[in-house]
RNA sequence: GCGGGGGUUGCCGAGCAUGGUCUAAGGCGCCGGACUUAAGAUCCGGUGACGCAGGUCUUCGAGGGUUCGAAUCCCUUCCCCCGCACCA
């Protein structure tokens, strides 16, 4: 059974006394967001498990007597829904296969065709389903992004504009993926194919032939010093192409290529291959000539379609070469244009002979170039152990004896400026595009960036780190590193939903750069977004959110230019001042890396060090009963489906149980199916012992209220540190078991006080987890509603009580051996039990564990305790106690053992269903002699 | 490769900073029992091995070391996961 009722009941409780509704007030405050969502569909587990963190968070910062702020928003900014909307106008099938499964209604399907109708569509829901859940969020402040919003549009533009005015956006090119279709990078997200695959730069070595180039693409220019000939593809055509001013030979492929890389290309005639292959072209490092000969692993497509040949360093031209030296009439060249050619060694690693690629491609047996896999694994092996341990040898002249990791930059560098060589830029793998186009290599030009790799910005970044709270603490070295790594981000797209580009307006302000500090304009937002205030987006300009943000300007003129009432404008710098900067910013880890670090150096650029943002939180992705949530492997679900299914309380209680810390989180659905007849067992046991019992005091009351302590502080330590997982097992699960031994130990009468002390604290702790049923229980035991405002329980040092606990334990202990006698005697069989009887150590065992406890070591303690007559008369079991004690370093805390027995009594009797005595006078077995401080002697009777 | 995080008893997962009550919490699973006409749920007990009196022996990726004592500290080694971008 589900709690649907209560948490409805709850919900609609919350909204009328719009307890969330956080405006300022002098008190301390707390912040806390999550970044938010992007528009293409519903909320599903994947955010929920993130968001879940910032809610509960906030919730029991609430309850510690925070003003708390919890705002959401909704990111529309970007080209996947444009695509989308594209698609579905298209009638593509598998688009609205995408929608339909989302369960949207089929008679609205039509109007995904327009963009903004995701943007309307998605977020009225998306508020729907988080309201089910029972979120403290305060719904006046959400808004969606783009120039769909002209308030949001107005704050991204003076956001911009600020950056400009310090010089951290900046102009460049930069290589990307591109769909040639659609105009546009294509990302990971957006492929069909070839995920994870980004340009890689490739060294375009120019050779010379006759009074061309014949440029030869490689990765490992280094070897340049050890060709000994020229690959070309045979059975395909070449073009004889203007490149910048000179004249190339390469594949029509690698033509177009050029274009889209910067290059002005001109071509002048076709080429058959045959027309090279026999001829030979000039090395322009060695002024080597070698000749061109043909090879069929050429691939037109990669590269230039011209390969140069290294033979000692590289297996695929080791194994070409022997197939043309063995064979050269099959081949079409003439035997003396072969027979002589030797390998050439450059590269010296240890491991090694001269010629690796000739030792490996003879040890794993490989005889043609055809033997693509094993070509692939031995070319693999030869250039991870050369790049990392090779070292060049004098043919390299002035590279001779430097490592190759070492010096490729440098070669790569000196190469280019000289002019033998020229850059250029690969996909290692073949990347499809979305709309079925195979994606190419482009150099954008004219690119704004941020300027992220600049050294003064990152200062600034490092600073505003360092001043920071990470949850966990551990992903701090993350972020560390990430700041460091960071280079210049491309900010602006031709494409997509967004915000024009303030000063160069044919760009679109990109995703993740218009989503870095707009946790202020949360705090705006609730003005923005209420008609009331009558505010006209078109007259705010940089001026107001100066005024509001920066405090620049004046009020006079602010008021003037805007429209707006002082008091109005005031109240909104009074607003922000109140409650920026924010606490706590949560998501998942991936984020760390782009935007929770843009969000990081912006706020740095923009704000002074007193509005930088005080925290993170960082989790790791939801898993479904141990896997990947997937859409294909139909273990996805959306936020409205798990409500359903188990309830508010119950998923958000599973999602917290899940897991904390950078570890992926598990969302149990077991532990979901079950746990709401716990929270309803906790809310009858509530109702039905609370004020109730007796008012005896026992020592096991005292236990109980020093357990009670203990859970509370460990429980708000962990909560303090965002472990909340940490938290419901002390602050929940521990304490249950605590209660329910508590309650056996006293015979199921508890103490009225303890009790109710016991049920109101367990309720508070609950609270952020579990907030509809714990307002259920806090009405009908009586208190002012509501338990999201109450107050958190407090830890009293003087409620720990150390004798108590180790009495209990002591109790705990006896049953045990009592149990595990019990066991090993009956050995398997029922046996009845006639009498139990306990022995408690003699007095003088106790003094001699107090006298001992001090002493450094064993031998001391031995001397001690020996100049003792009375301790000397039992020297054997002095000398044991000693060895026990020494042995555990464990000396317990003195209590009277036969007073705490005699009370456990009655208890130990309905345990075990038989007669128990305490220190009995007749001692047949001299049993009490075997006993020791905190380890009676014992004596079990079987019928 | 670089950077980060990990390898714990059937599984998940604590412990490791501050070495000793650590055979190592808790959950799940499994076994036994109670309840029930029965199933489920719930509750109790067990769950490394051996043991006819509360004991003994063996385990924390592997190997070595420090120590009276190591899951915890040090060294070596193997393995796994995540990120390395132009994007939500």
């Amino acid at each position: 059974m589900i709690l649907l009722e209560i948490e409805e009941k709850w919900q609609k409780k919350w909204e009328d006394a719009r307890i969330f509704y956080s405006d300022p007030k002098d008190m301390k405050k707390f912040f806390v967001n999550f970044p938010y969502p992007y528009v293409n569909g519903f909320m599903h587990l994947g955010h929920s498990f993130s968001l879940m963190r910032a809610e509960v968070f906030a919730r029991y910062k609430r309850m510690c007597g925070y003003n708390t702020l919890f705002p959401f928003g909704f990111h529309a900014t970007g080209t996947p829904i444009v695509a989308a909307a594209e698609r579905v106008r298209d009638g593509e099938k598998s688009q609205i296969d995408i929608l339909e499964k989302m369960e949207v209604p089929k008679e609205l399907i039509p109007k995904f065709s327009d963009p903004e109708f995701w943007v309307r569509y998605f977020p009225e829901e998306s508020i729907k389903d988080l309201k089910l859940l029972g979120l403290c969020v305060d719904w006046r402040r959400s808004f969606i992004t783009t120039s769909l919003n002209p308030f949001y549009d107005k704050f991204i533009r003076w956001q911009f504009n600020k950056l400009k005015e310090k010089n951290f956006v900046v102009k460049g090119e930069h290589p990307v993926t591109w769909c040639p279709k659609c105009n546009n990078p294509i990302g990971d997200h957006a492929r069909l194919e070839g995920e994870g695959i980004t340009p890689e730069e490739i060294i375009l070595l120019k050779f010379k032939f006759e009074n061309k180039i014949l440029p030869a693409a490689t990765y490992r220019v280094e070897t340049v010093f050890g060709v000994t000939n020229m690959w070309m593809n045979p059975g395909t055509k070449y073009l004889e192409v203007e490149v910048d001013g000179e004249i190339w030979i390469i594949s029509p492929v690698a033509a177009e290529k050029l274009i889209n890389q910067k290059h002005k290309i001109n071509i002048i005639k076709e080429l058959d291959s045959k027309e090279l292959i026999g001829k030979s072209c000039e090395n322009p490092l060695t002024g080597d000539r070698v000749p061109i000969l043909p090879a069929t692993f050429v691939s037109p497509e990669i590269g230039t379609g011209v390969v140069m040949s290294v033979p000692s360093h590289a297996p695929y031209d080791y194994i070409a070469l022997k197939d043309i030296q063995s064979n050269p009439s099959k081949y079409g060249v003439p035997d003396s244009l072969v027979r002589n050619i030797t390998p050439i060694p450059l590269i010296v690693v240890e491991d090694f002979g001269k010629n690796p690629a000739i030792e490996i491609s003879e040890k794993m047996g490989i005889s043609s170039q055809e033997d693509v896999d094993k070509l692939e694994e031995a070319t693999n092996i030869i250039y991870k152990k050369e790049f990392h341990q090779g070292i060049l040898n004098e043919r390299t002249g002035k590279y001779k004896g430097i490592k190759v990791s070492d010096v490729k930059k440098i070669i790569v560098t000196d190469f280019v400026n000289s002019g033998v060589a020229s850059l250029f830029f690969e996909l290692p793998g073949k990347v499809v595009c979305r709309c079925l186009t195979q994606g190419v290599v482009k150099i954008v030009s004219d690119q704004w960036f941020l300027a992220y790799g600049s050294p003064e910005w990152k200062g600034l970044a490092k600073k505003c780190l360092a001043q920071m709270n990470i949850y966990p603490e551990k992903a701090r070295k993350q972020f560390e590193y990430v700041l460091d790594w960071l280079k210049d981000w491309a900010c602006t797209r031709e494409f997509g939903l967004g915000t024009k580009l303030p000063w160069d307006e044919k760009w679109v302000i990109e995703s993740l750069s218009d989503s870095t500090i707009y946790m202020a304009y949360y705090v705006l937002a609730k003005f923005f977004e209420d008609p009331s205030y009558k505010i006209d987006p078109q007259k705010l300009d940089d001026y107001f959110f100066d005024y509001v943000y920066l405090k620049l300007g004046n009020l006079e003129e602010v008021s003037a230019k805007s429209g707006l009432s002082k008091e109005l404008i005031l109240d909104m710098k009074k607003e922000f001042e109140y409650w920026y900067p924010f606490e706590f910013r949560n998501s998942g880890k991936d984020l760390i890396q782009n935007h929770l670090s843009f969000c990081i150096f912006n706020h740095a650029a923009i704000f002074p060090e007193e509005l930088w943002p005080k925290g993170f939180g960082v989790n790791g992705w939801v898993l479904v009963d141990g896997e990947k949530m997937s859409k294909s492997k139909g273990n996805f679900y959306t936020i409205k489906q798990i409500v359903k299914m188990y309830g508010a309380d119950a998923a958000r209680i599973t999602l917290m149980n899940g897991g904390e810390g950078l570890d992926d989180p598990n969302w149990d659905s077991e532990f979901a199916r079950t746990i709401t007849d716990k929270l309803k067992n906790w809310q009858d046991f509530c109702i039905e012992n609370y004020g109730k019992g007796r008012t005896e005091k026992l020592y096991i009351d005292r236990w109980f209220l020093s357990v009670l302590d203990k859970a509370i502080k460990e429980t708000t330590e962990a909560m303090n540190d965002t472990n909340f997982r940490t938290a419901l097992s002390k602050g929940f699960f521990d304490l249950q078991r605590d209660l329910k031994w508590y309650l056996k130990r006293c015979l199921n009468s508890p103490n009225k006080e303890v009790i109710s002390e016991v049920i109101k604290t367990q309720t508070l702790i609950l609270a952020p987890f579990t907030p509809h049923i714990c307002e259920e229980i806090w009405e009908k035991l009586g208190f002012e509603p509501f338990i999201s405002n109450a107050s958190w329980p407090e830890y009293r040092e003087e409620m720990i009580d150390k004798i108590s606990e180790e009495s209990e334990y002591y109790i705990e202990e006896v049953v045990n051996d009592i149990r595990e006698i019990i066991s090993v005697l009956s050995r398997g069989e029922q046996k009845s039990l006639e009498k139990i009887e306990i022995y408690t150590a003699e007095n003088w065992k106790w003094d001699l564990i107090e006298i001992i406890k001090t002493k450094e070591n064993m031998g001391e303690a031995i001397k001690t305790a020996m100049s003792n007559e009375e301790f000397r008369k039992n020297g054997k079991d002095v000398n044991l106690i000693i060895q026990r004690c020494f042995k555990n370093r464990y000396f317990p805390e003195r209590f009277d053992e036969k007073e705490v027995l005699n009370e456990a009594k009655k208890f130990l009797m309905e345990e075990f269903k038989t007669e128990v005595n305490i220190d009995p006078k007749e001692d047949p077995g001299n049993d009490r002699k075997k006993a020791i401080p905190r380890k009676p002697g014992m004596h079990i009777y079987f019928k």
